[in-house]
RNA sequence: GGGCGGGUAGCUCAGCUGGCAGAGCGGCGCCCUUACAAGGCGCAUGUCGCAGGUUCGAUCCCUGUCCCGCCCA
């Protein structure tokens, strides 16, 4: 017997503790069963579990449960992501807390003391997966700084150098100045904000009018090279070629023409700073301008800047702005919109600089990756996204996978200075003099490989062989460029196949007003927390009430199985919608469509079983011998219905389960996935019983209507046409009596009368009167009546204009036009028998 | 500037191949009815953003347009 209270903490805990202890969640390679592989998006070492890792990770364990229930050898690849620079932030913030830097404890200590911060903070996350229920293969569980994913990192940097994939340049990057590092474009954000947009003149080298340029920002004058217009424009014809003075360091700078130059933006003269823009950068070259560095790493001012030098940047910006003023050459300012970068770690503005960083050439991987897509090889649910993965496969651009931080892979590159020569190897070299580079990795740069990687490569082992490619890959739009994007190229470089076959991106969890949950903008709500607030939810609730009932009822264990003939309409009935909901579970599950999943259990187990099927067979229940059919099928019913909910709701259901007598296997996270049951459907008797719900719901509609308390009896007298129908209604009457709440006089037939003052209700052809003299005023009915009637008018209304309509009834395909006047007919008969029941009424008050 | 998505009940959203506009929550009324008040029974609520077009028929397809969001530059 069930607890009168459900404690939800212990139950998990201990029915978790067993499913581990049992190993169900351990997959390995079966020859006999297909295979089914997920490998879960590593969460932030650092992180702490948010809604969208809940969302995240219980749909994949949706899939995960149904699947191994289904008979797939699976395993759901869990493990963490070491977050190159969010950890080190959260190192240094805990240094900084003791008053030491990072440079004061030198990079071997720093990095123990990450691994020391990693064995005592890094398995929150992982624990808090166990608490959601999450079935991973945990004695698999990786981290992308492990020996063996550091060896397959390793590998393919090797790899993809010694194809020239992998490049080493001097190049302007996105750096953050507040990080130290370069980050990749990607992970910068870009925000429109207001800005200004000064005009400065810059006089000719030999004294008098040069030209006016526009400018955003001031204070990379600093490193100017060159002014360019447009070859085209008139206005600049004579002063190409010339020499202008660039005020406040007194360069001699070149006036040029380039393409580049938008004629229409502001004077049409453009300051030309190659080491501080990116299309600066792309002209510099083109015009074989000097690159001068204006900037050092913490965004200061360098010693090109002349008096500027040490500055911060927004400060010299202002310190220029003025001093051009003072100068006499600002031309004037104005308000600019305009959009600045900032980087996504801290939020710092970025700077485009100029520095030696290494890059992964994206053009040749990315062709086979679209051609994978292309090719359907892959397939990304919901398909629109395809557009944007191709969009941006498509201009894909080198990716700077170099970072000047401490907590990653570092690049297995070594530099021998003597002769500027650089080896890459996959064995660190013996020689003297070599200088190992310091930078480390893009932590994506690892994540790209995590389906592989994880599963041994670049070793061969069968778990890669049977495992890989992955079925299907679960997260959210974020990480599609980040992520999805990179591990299908290199997947497809490596394993020369797919890395999944299917990408199933979901929604991402917003807050009220519609932003991303994150911890800087403060708005994440800890799943646990709502876990164990509302750890006894309504469905729960529910379950524990259907199981605790259906116990109740079952003492000595289910009876057998009666054969068809023996068993009730409802009983028939309540299999076939069984099945039904069956098949649609199936259906949405396999389309990934989890939310009709999830309706479609919930409506049958409320509105199917709870509401009608438990109610029908209560008294069959209660009583003796004769309720054995419906305790038979109540048992078997229940038990398929927690099967099927069980990936959903995992826990609840094993409770349950393992109370229930007579089931067969130790848990129901290893029992089999329902099939729907050869010979449950029956469409008969979902037809019959259908009509018997929708007569007992129209008695409801009636009582509610008219606030007749469910307290009170109604006598009540059904007029029926057919003889099959009084014959059903009669053979069910037991619980349409009680149901309905009828007194037990009622009566039926063809030739019932419908008595004076009764209210009515039409279910189909049958029709109910509740003689309501004393207990409700006839106004009322009246009213409700004529409400009815206004209703069925209108609908006549539209269907006759439809079918008096000759190209309606010409063109519209046959059955479309039957149906429609088999509704016309329908409804007619119902507006006539209510405006029977009115007249009747309003005669009686007359 | 380019791309993608959205605009449907008070709120959040579903609506698949064009054929009766739906769910959950919230609201209102009645009820502690023999498993269930974190519940039950019942009720109400729509200019499907706007304007055209295609079609017998448009929330759905096409064109234009206005808002909102996201991504990329």
């Amino acid at each position: 017997m069930l607890e009168p209270r459900y404690e939800p903490k212990a139950a998990e805990d201990r029915w978790y503790a067993f499913w581990l202890e049992k190993n169900y969640f351990h997959g390995r390679p079966e020859p006999g069963k297909p295979p089914y592989s997920i490998v879960i998006p590593p969460p932030n070492v650092t992180g702490s579990l948010h809604m969208g890792h809940a969302l995240n990770n219980t749909l994949q364990d949706i899939l995960i449960r149904w699947k191994r229930m289904s008979g797939h050898a699976v395993c759901w690849m869990p493990g963490t992501d070491h977050a190159g620079i969010a950890t080190q932030n959260v190192v240094e913030r805990q240094l900084a807390a003791e008053g030491l830097t990072r440079e004061q404890l030198g990079r071997e200590k720093f990095v123990d003391r990450v691994w020391e911060w990693k064995g005592q903070n890094g398995g929150t996350i992982i624990r808090q997966l166990m608490r959601l229920g999450a079935s991973c293969d945990w004695p698999r569980e990786r981290f992308t700084m492990d020996e063996g994913l550091s060896r397959a990192v390793r590998e393919a940097f090797v790899r993809l150098y010694e194809e020239g994939l992998i490049y080493r340049g001097d190049y302007l990057v996105n750096w953050c100045p507040r990080c130290g590092t370069a980050v990749s474009d990607l992970e910068v954000e870009h925000e429109e904000r207001e800005g200004k947009l000064w005009e400065f003149h810059y006089p000719l080298w030999e004294g008098g009018e040069g030209l006016t340029i526009s400018t955003t920002r001031p204070e990379t004058m600093l490193g100017d090279t060159a002014v360019a217009v447009h070859p085209e424009d008139a206005r600049y014809t004579g002063l190409v070629g010339r020499w202008l003075r660039l005020p406040l360091v007194d360069r001699k700078i070149p006036i040029i023409a380039d393409r580049y130059v938008d004629p229409a933006f502001g004077s049409g003269a453009v300051k030309v700073t190659p080491a501080h823009d990116p299309n600066d950068f792309e002209a510099g070259l083109r015009n074989n301008l000097p690159q001068v560095n204006i900037l050092t790493r913490d965004g200061r001012i360098n010693e090109n800047g002349g008096p500027y030098a040490g500055l911060d940047r927004f400060e010299a910006r202002e310190r220029i702005a003025a001093d051009m003023e003072k100068l006499g050459l600002m031309r004037g300012t104005k308000p600019h919109k305009h959009s600045v970068g900032g980087c996504y770690r801290c939020g710092t503005v970025v700077e485009p600089y100029l520095s030696k960083q290494w890059f992964v050439r994206m053009k040749p991987l990315a062709e086979e990756a679209i051609r994978a897509v292309e090719e359907g090889r892959i397939r990304i649910i919901p398909p629109q996204w395809k557009a944007t993965y191709f969009e941006w496969m498509r201009n894909i651009r080198d990716w700077c996978i170099s970072r000047q931080i401490w907590w990653g892979h570092q690049i297995p590159a070594w530099h021998d200075d003597e002769t500027g020569e650089v080896f890459v190897s996959r064995e660190d070299p013996a020689g003297p003099g070599l200088r190992r580079e310091t930078d480390v990795l893009d932590t994506w740069f690892s994540s790209g490989l995590w389906p592989f990687s994880t599963f041994g490569w670049p070793g061969r082992s069968r778990d890669l062989e049977f495992f890989y490619p992955t079925s299907v890959l679960v997260t959210g739009f974020d990480i599609i460029f980040f992520w999805v994007a990179r591990m299908i190229m290199m997947g497809l470089k490596f394993m020369g196949d797919v890395p999944f076959r299917d990408v199933y991106i979901h929604a991402l969890v917003r807050d009220e007003q519609g932003q991303k949950m994150s911890k800087t903008r403060g708005n994440v709500i800890d799943p646990l927390e709502v876990i164990e607030k509302y750890g006894a939810d309504s469905l729960r609730m529910t379950l524990t009430a259907i199981a605790r009932f259906t116990l109740m009822n079952l003492p000595a264990g289910p009876p057998a199985m009666p054969g068809r003939s023996k068993l009730s309409l409802s009983d028939r009935w309540i299999m076939s919608r069984l099945n039904g909901t069956n098949r649609k579970v199936d259906e949405a599950l396999a389309e990934y469509r989890f939310n009709d999943a999830a309706l479609a259990l919930y409506h049958f187990t409320w509105h199917e079983l709870c509401d009608w099927y438990l109610e029908v067979i209560k008294p069959a229940l209660l009583g003796g011998a004769e309720g054995d059919s419906s305790r038979a099928v109540l048992a078997r019913v229940l038990e398929r219905t927690l099967r099927l909910l069980h990936p959903i709701v995992p826990f609840i259901t094993e409770e349950i389960w393992q109370k229930l007598p007579g089931i067969e296997g130790e848990s129901i996270a290893a029992a089999a996935w329902p099939a729907p049951a050869e010979g449950w459907d029956d469409p008969g008797a979902e037809r019959e019983f259908g009509s018997l719900v929708e007569l007992v719901s129209a008695v409801r509609n009636v009582r509610g209507e008219l606030n007749i308390p469910p307290g009170h009896e109604v006598r009540a007298l059904i007029h029926v046409e057919s003889p099959a129908q009084e014959k059903l209604i009669l053979q069910q009457a037991e619980w349409i009596q009680r149901l309905a709440r009828l007194r037990p006089d009622w009566t039926i037939g063809p030739r019932v009368e419908r008595p004076k003052a009764a209210a009515a209700a039409v279910s189909g052809e049958v029709q109910v009167f509740i003689p309501i003299e004393g207990l409700i005023d006839t106004d009322e009915e009246i009213r409700r009546l004529e409400k009815q009637i206004k209703d069925t008018a209108s609908s006549i209304q539209a269907l006759e204009k439809k079918l008096a309509n000759p190209t309606f009834v010409e063109r519209a395909p046959a059955e479309v036009v039957e149906k429609d006047r088999g509704r016309l007919a329908e409804t007619r008969d119902r507006e006539a028998k209510l405006r029977a029941h009115l007249s009747r009424l309003q005669e009686l008050k007359d």
